[in-house]
RNA sequence: GGGCGAUUAGCUCAGUUGGUUAGAGCAUCGUGUUGAUAACGCGAGGGUCACUGGUUCAAGUCCAGUAUCGCCCA
């Protein structure tokens, strides 16, 4: 009862820590006050007005879509895109971030037809263009207020939208300069078509999916049969190429049959008809159609049969053109691929070298038109089987069955899509912009992974003609005019620009609302014209950004120092700004590219609605903060793709809490420490506090060289062991002593006090592009409690360590110092596993080695720093040259404790306050 | 089916131009402290470096193939 009564008065003689800085971080409730507060002092601006004259360094942002909620994809983006240029700002640079929103687009459009409904069909484009408008702007304001609450410092105010009238001006001013150069025409070409929502799709907008097909084998006569050489030896009068599809409803577009030039064909008897296949094939078609007891009658090359007639299956007036193309493959079918040019692009390119016309009888709606009376207005998937009932009764079906593949289906509608020749305009990346581009990729732009230049080289190499043209409302107008007299389709540089004016001023519902002669250039016959209504392709719209945002903004700079997004716009956006910036600017829009990979679940899988595994950052803002949720992104080697779990943030929480709790113990021994009166210089500080200097400067270096690389993961790597290891385990751990019992304003507590300090400010720097939130948190406090500067800590530069603070010697001499610290350390541990010690301060340690040794020499350099090194009460150091390596011996101090420093030294001292060591003597009587 | 990637302890990451028993932190287990205490220390266990084959005196590291996962395309 006594002696607690007298430990606890010894207790209140400790500099023991103290802070207001709080153990628990309540990240979700006070992150939104924080963020009140940034926004209250304007942050972003003052940020911006603090580097003023420094170079500028310039990411531009992609577009994500208006459209829903944050998913993890924005998150882990947005904040890479934070982390860079928080560094790259603290780090002297001004850095204009302009977000963006891409506002346009069939996904927009189709939403708001939903809540639509039927009152679609007497509404006009512009009503529907308005309402379109409003959904992508609050969809605008709620991912902006969402990407605030995650930190992402930016100029929210003033975004660039690309619905707005100031960024319609500059998609159209690249489609003006792509028209002056030439550089855009109308084709006629197959494209895939969705004809739920009657517009051509571009590759980004197909899926596949399984469907389930009608699979037929049609046979089509081979007229004159008797003609052919081959045939007519063998005595066949009459045979039939026999053709495969999936695609029955695209029979009545027959125009033709490929073969494959080099391919052997047979004349096979079965029963009694002979059928024309591949012989590669025979088995595979036999087993199809169940048909027995075959024979070879003929064999022969297929060339022999080229432009040979066959009868079309449809039309009995119709005949069908045999024809030899190379991409005519054995993976299925017979080897006499059915050829539909309307229908397919394989189709249109030999068709046209044929010069078969292109024959669609399917309107946009994905109907029959008049051109096949027959079943005029039939949608193609339900013509299908009538199709094949038709061929039945005709005797053309030589086989039948279902089949299950996958087939293309439109990104949105999520119904299959057809194959159909339609007038489209395209961008002709075929004479300059595709080699331009290819160059560029290789020498002018930095690809980081670098992976990422072999992956949009290719992707740029084998890409068709980019079709830009949409039959949709949503979207910039492309302000075309059909010449009523010639029936053309012009699109003119002039009209291009009389619209851009009338733009800037009313936007693209301009093209809906103004009368035609406003388009319309001197001399023009109003009469002869009218507007055409297709739109651009949103990848156009994005695709544009650097000429409506890079360039029309003063704070911003062509080309962009960094365009940073996910894997998958090598084929989307810095495709399309890529061939946009080629195109009208001769120049590409960024000087690097860095691309990060995928959210995937705890399994390594991907996230997605039906798989019910996705994770919404919404969620683990509400319940571990945005710090937590940045700290993650920074933990991540995102070069590759990442995996997201409640276990995963749970851990990066529990980092969170030992990095806050270091701080707050720094903080706490810093409370009677004022840097300008009481820092200790360098060259007078302890041998291990001046260590413990040197590894904070290496710390710096490390961070630094990782961000500057845009390796974060190894930022934080370097920062965790950093916490957990050299403060936590180590320096925090020797200096509690020191720190706690010695006389407050002595030397040796105020050389710990300066390292410190010099930790907790380059510390709480360190962290502040990552943790934006704990880290301005700690400043202010730091502010409060220990003179660090008023203000945010994210209007501070990047720690730099001073060369004095750099002593390498001591950094190799504490190396061999910490490993024997390890070997001590597991002799105590044997003491405290007998219950022969309980805290290291109970026990003493002799080394014994030979003065030669360099580890022995290097002990009794820093002899005074060992019992603080260890953490023991008292280390002898004898010199035994007889000794083969060095001794190490623990064992319980003899000598009884002392009742407030708790170490073992034996001597006491009496004071009014009681008996104790002389060292706590000197502390208490001050 | 094609292009580009990835695969090192339960989790996140290191592993230098191929060169000794593959490292760290977290987590786990054990334990100490109770003067960082919803905190901190100490110790321990845990990996056939996805698999198979090859090159080499020597391979986590180079080559080929396979598997799984991802992005893009067909």
């Amino acid at each position: 009862m006594r002696e607690t009564f007298v430990m606890a008065d010894f207790k209140d003689t400790l500099n023991l820590p103290q802070t207001q800085f709080p153990m628990r971080a309540s990240l979700a409730q006070r992150e939104p006050e924080r963020l009140a507060q940034w926004e209250q002092d304007k942050l972003y601006e003052r940020v911006i007005a603090e580097h003023e004259e420094d170079p500028s360094y310039i990411l531009h942002d992609g577009p994500p879509y208006a459209n829903g909620n944050l998913h993890m994809g924005h998150t882990l983006n947005k904040v890479l895109k934070d982390l860079v240029l928080r560094f790259q700002s603290m780090r002297g640079h001004r850095c204009d971030y302009v977000p963006g929103w891409d506002c346009h687009g069939l996904p927009i459009e189709q939403q708001v037809l939903k809540k639509v409904g039927d009152k679609i069909h007497d509404m006009e484009p512009l009503e529907l263009r308005n309402l379109c408008h409003d959904f992508a702007m609050q969809w605008v304001d709620t991912q902006r207020e969402q990407f605030k609450r995650l930190g992402i410092l930016a100029e929210w105010e003033d975004p660039y939208l690309t619905t707005n009238p100031r960024y319609e001006v500059g998609i159209l001013t690249v489609l003006q300069r792509l028209v002056e150069k030439g550089q855009i025409y109308k084709g006629f070409k197959t494209v895939s078509w969705d004809p739920v929502f009657r517009t051509a799709l571009a590759e980004a907008e197909i899926e596949y999916e399984e469907h389930e097909s009608p699979s037929i084998y049609v046979s089509m006569r081979l007229k004159d049969a008797g003609n052919y050489p081959s045939l007519a030896a063998a005595g066949i009068t009459d045979a039939s190429f026999v053709i495969w599809t999936t695609t029955p409803w695209t029979m009545p577009a027959n125009l033709g049959i490929t073969l494959h030039p080099e391919f052997d064909y047979i004349a096979l008897e079965a029963g009694d008809q002979v059928f024309i296949v591949a012989e590669g094939l025979r088995e595979a078609f036999e087993q199809a159609c169940k048909l027995e007891d075959t024979r070879v009658l003929a064999k022969f090359k297929a060339t022999e049969l080229d432009r040979a007639q066959a009868q079309h299956p449809i039309f009995d007036d119709k005949d069908s053109l045999v024809m030899l193309g190379e991409h005519v493959t054995l993976e299925q079918g017979t080897g006499c691929v059915h050829t539909a040019p309307g229908h397919g692009a394989d189709d249109f390119i030999i068709g046209r070298a044929y010069g078969l016309p292109v024959f669609c009888p399917v309107d946009a709606k994905g109907c029959y038109t008049a051109e096949y009376p027959e079943m005029e207005g039939t949608f193609v998937f339900d013509a299908n089987p009538k199709v094949v009932e038709l061929l039945n009764e005709k005797g053309l079906l030589v086989g039948y069955r279902k089949v299950k593949h996958d087939y293309p289906y439109s990104w949105r509608s999520k119904q299959p899509i057809i194959f159909r020749a339609t007038e489209q305009w395209f961008v002709d990346l075929s004479s300059q912009i595709r080699d331009k581009a290819l160059k560029a990729i290789d020498n002018e732009v930095e690809w980081i992974p670098s992976w990422g230049r072999d992956r949009i080289r290719s992707m740029v190499e084998r890409r068709p003609e980019w079709c830009i043209s949409r039959q949709r409302h949503w979207g910039v107008p492309i302000p075309a005019l059909r010449r009523l007299s010639t029936n053309e389709s012009v699109l003119d540089a002039q009209v291009v620009a009389k619209f851009v004016a009338l733009v800037a001023e009313k936007g693209t519902n301009a093209w809906y609302s103004e009368p035609l002669e406003s388009f319309l250039p001197e001399g023009w016959d109003a009469s002869d014209y009218e507007r055409e209504f297709d739109i651009l392709d949103v990848w156009f719209d994005s695709g544009a950004s650097h000429t409506a945002v890079l360039k029309t903004r003063e704070n911003q700079t062509y080309p962009a120092d960094l365009y940073l997004e996910g894997s998958d716009q090598h084929r989307g956006w810095f495709q399309s700004s890529l061939l946009l910036g080629i195109g009208a600017h001769d120049a590409t829009p960024f000087k690097a590219v860095l691309t990060h990979g995928f959210i995937l679940d705890g399994k390594g899988e991907a996230m997605s609605k039906s798989k019910g595994n996705t994770i919404s950052p919404l969620d683990l803002i509400k319940k571990y903060g945005a710090d937590i949720l940045r700290l993650w992104v920074a933990s991540t080697d995102y070069r590759n793709d990442v995996a997201l779990s409640e276990e995963i943030i749970k851990i990066t929480a529990d980092t969170y809490r030992t990095i806050r709790n270091s701080l707050r113990f720094q903080l706490g021994n810093l409370y009677d420490f004022d840097i300008a009166k009481d820092a200790v210089p360098v060259d007078e500080l302890l041998p291990l506090d001046r260590w413990a200097l040197n590894e904070l400067a290496t710390l710096i270096e490390q961070v630094t060289a990782a961000f500057q690389s845009y390796e974060f993961h190894r930022g934080y790597q370097y920062l965790n062991r950093y916490f957990t290891v050299t403060l936590s385990a180590r320096y925090h751990d020797f200096l509690k002593d020191r720190l706690y019992t010695m006389r407050a304003d002595g030397k040796e507590r105020r050389s710990a006090q300066t390292v410190i300090y010099h930790h907790y400010e380059s510390l709480v720097k360190l962290l502040a592009p990552i943790l934006v939130f704990t880290s301005d948190e700690a400043w202010n406090q730091g502010a409060r409690e220990i003179g660090l500067p008023e203000g945010s800590v994210h209007l501070q530069g990047f720690p730099e360590a001073p060369a004095e603070w750099k002593t390498p010697q001591l950094a190799t001499d504490f190396e061999r110092l910490l490993a024997v610290r390890d070997q001590v350390n597991e002799r105590l541990e044997a003491l405290r596993t007998e219950k022969i010690i309980g805290k290291p301060t109970d026990a003493t340690v002799d080394l014994k080695g030979q003065s030669q040794d360099p580890v022995f020499a290097t002990l009794q350099q820093y002899e005074a720093s060992l019992p603080e090194l260890f953490v023991v009460s008292r280390v002898t150091l004898t010199p035994d040259e007889s000794a083969s390596e060095l001794a190490i011996h623990a064992q319980a101090a003899k000598e009884e404790r002392c009742p407030r420093c708790w170490r073992r030294v034996g001597e006491t001292v009496h004071t009014e306050a009681g008996d104790v060591c002389p060292r706590c003597a000197d502390a208490i009587v001050g």
